[in-house]
DNA sequence: TTCTTACATTAGAATGCTTATAATCTAGTT
DNA sequence: AACTAGATTATAAGCATTCTAATGTAAGAA
């Protein structure tokens, strides 16, 4: 068994403890996104699933990936103005993107955890998380300016 | 003359200089964002105008955000789904924001330069900038959290 | 000062993403 | 097979932001 589908068959796991149930629907949108690398849009999942379920509403899509957030199966990318983006990589790390195509790129690196302890002694909150993402030009987007 | 003061005319300066008219609206919303010290949205500096400015249209308010953005006088900070936020603070800083109120509050911080380096030679990307914030609960939140 | 015009403002429509509504359907249990 | 809480669907609504086209005006020129 692969590793995607090693993580659907978790995540349906997962689900059903939860007693959620388990659609065609809901499903596919899961089976996707465990297979996909990209860090898809609800939107992307939607057209990507068209074939598959031609009546399946876009609700349906943003419904399913909110169940997943609320039992933690996915994470939600949110930059700027544009659609969000949803995770199954529910594990620490990184992203870095780039500016010219957008595409979004695992990155590991050690927590900061420095930073949380200083951002915490100078401005008395009490810090649970950061964020943070790296930007630039990818490989491809170089090899094209080149040209 | 007081910092805000100060930093309003070397604005109105530099809109000068790029050969941007002043007018009334161009100057409040500037004059507003200037002695803000909080980050506001389009809509808070709308709604912070509309007694002095009774007919002013919203488009005003982001048209004028979008020439300060342009000419490097602001910063607009992007959250999730929520709607955009401007710094006119443009020397490098990070944010710590309150998951209880939505406070930002500044706070400084050596810039991530390991990380930038680091991500660079992981991914083959050319890095230009990073983001970074901190996020938890704020002081007054903390306080009103124990009673 | 008056004239001129390119730029700015305005009201309202349009856009794009996401959520709400209400009717219909169905997964999983009995 | 019957039941029902929960899921799906089509569509409307919400919200931040941008677009459009008519009107107004800042600032330089005459
Ligand atoms: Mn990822
Ligand atoms: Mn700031
Ligand atoms: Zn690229
Ligand atoms: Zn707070």
């Amino acid at each position: 068994m692969t590793v995607p589908e090693q993580r659907l068959q978790e995540a349906l796991t997962t689900l059903k403890k939860s007693g959620v149930r388990i659609t065609p629907q809901r499903h596919a949108v899961l089976e996707y996104l465990m297979q996909s690398m990209k860090h898809p849009t609800a939107d992307e999942i939607y057209k990507a699933l068209e074939d598959k379920f031609p009546n399946m509403s876009v609700a349906t899509v943003y419904n399913n990936l909110r169940v997943f957030l609320d039992i933690g199966l996915v994470r939600e990318l949110t930059y700027g103005d544009s659609s969000s983006r949803f995770d199954c990589n529910t594990s620490d790390h990184y992203h870095i993107i780039c500016d010219e195509c957008g595409k979004i790129v695992d990155f590991h690196y050690p927590s900061l955890n420095e930073v949380e302890q200083l951002a915490e002694q100078v401005t008395g909150f009490d810090v649970t998380n950061h964020r943070m993402e790296v930007y630039g030009t990818c490989e491809d987007c170089q090899q094209l300016a080149k040209h």
